[in-house]
DNA sequence: CGACTATTTGAGGCGTATCAAGAAGTGTGG
DNA sequence: CCACACTTCTTGATACGCCTCAAATAGTCG
């Protein structure tokens, strides 16, 4: 079963209109009323929870066909940003409901759509608990390398503070492991772009995490 | 919607059978074939992931009513361990998704139940990434507060390090910051037992989380 | 009681954070 | 196209929170 593409027929079927960001732009907010659904169709998205003192974990990035901003309760439990210029499809929380109601195939989406993010949200608590910074890092890249279809190159859409308030790192130790696995042959950044990563040796990649 | 009454009454509607578990016996491995639904009826059951080099990530307690053990793939993805004399009910996989075939209402119990557990693992990750070992130890007391009804004796099943495995912590942290805890009289532990806990001011513990 | 495990406490080390500064990259207006 | 301001990224020096190792104490169970 395919999630994604099951989902984007949802959003087809249901007259889901285009909206556009800016990076940087809000897409929803952290307690907000859970009115919206959003399907990313060009750009990236940083979903977030906040913690006082300026902390921030961020706990999915969305990329191309990526829903994100469903919820069972009645408010968004992190802030939305898009993270480059980006332009998501957006349907009514009302009307994915209505439907869901009389369409048991919509309600199996759904679920699968959530399994999903739990399972993703396990793997990451491991990492998040029990993992040292440069297996983060790895694990990030493999991950990002993964859900880009492994690219020759491959182009993030992040900055290195997102990086590091995805792993629970500093940019500082972004930065100085990045340098490290530079340093030993196993990635290389293109010239002139530091989020343009060549991954060098994906298999001695792997047995770092 | 209170998902833990509807799912019992999933499982004694087709016919769930009890079974007992002694203290640290495993229920289910990682890895291996998810042809069974657990509710834990008595005691406590811990599941967790491993990595190399003897790190667990504890990713949730189950206590009473819980269900756990559900996946939508066809593999569990943790062990599951007793972690007191426990039982629990059991149904067959095969036939809860029979039954979701043909009532509506049970996916959608699945739905919320996945939903929960998804929620749950993303405050989890603000844990594991963001809060120091004090902010965590606080969490996790006024959560299994909260999830024990808050009982004048908080009876905590689980060992320093089971925990440890839960916060992303070694043992010798989570003594440390109960101790201190202690010495500021913020708890205090009942006479000839360390898992006996009395919150002293659950206003102040908040305030540290 | 005696053996064992769980927990606490202390001393010291390590990994990552913090603070600081410079380099690299990006965007804007001329 | 360049000049300038700004942000992002890197690198170095140092600090500190939590881990590691070690040993004593408390609790459990035969």
């Amino acid at each position: 079963m395919n999630t994604v593409a099951q989902a984007v027929s949802i959003h087809a079927k249901f007259g889901a209109s285009e909206t556009s960001f800016r990076c940087g732009q809000e897409i929803h907010g952290q307690g907000e009323p859970a009115n919206y659904i959003y399907e990313v169709q060009r750009g990236a998205v940083r979903s977030y929870k906040a913690l006082s003192g300026g902390r921030r974990q961020i706990c999915a990035f969305h990329l191309h066909n990526d829903i994100f901003g469903w919820e069972t309760g009645l408010s968004y439990r992190f802030t939305a940003e898009a993270i480059v210029d980006t332009t998501v499809l957006v349907v009514r929380r009302h009307t994915l409901e209505y439907v869901a109601a009389t369409d048991v195939k919509v309600t199996r989406n759904l679920l699968s759509l959530t399994a999903k993010s739990l399972e993703h949200a396990e793997s990451h608590m491991l990492l998040l608990g029990r993992k040292n910074s440069l297996e983060k890092i790895v694990a990030f890249l493999l991950e990002m390398d993964r859900r880009l279809s492994c690219p020759s190159v491959l182009a993030l859409p992040m900055t290195r503070r997102d990086m590091a308030d995805y792993l629970g790192l500093t940019v500082e130790t972004v930065s100085r492991d990045l340098s490290q696995l530079r340093a030993s042959g196993l990635l290389r950044f293109l010239e002139n772009s530091q989020r343009q990563i060549v991954l060098q040796d994906r298999e001695k990649l792997q047995g770092l995490t």
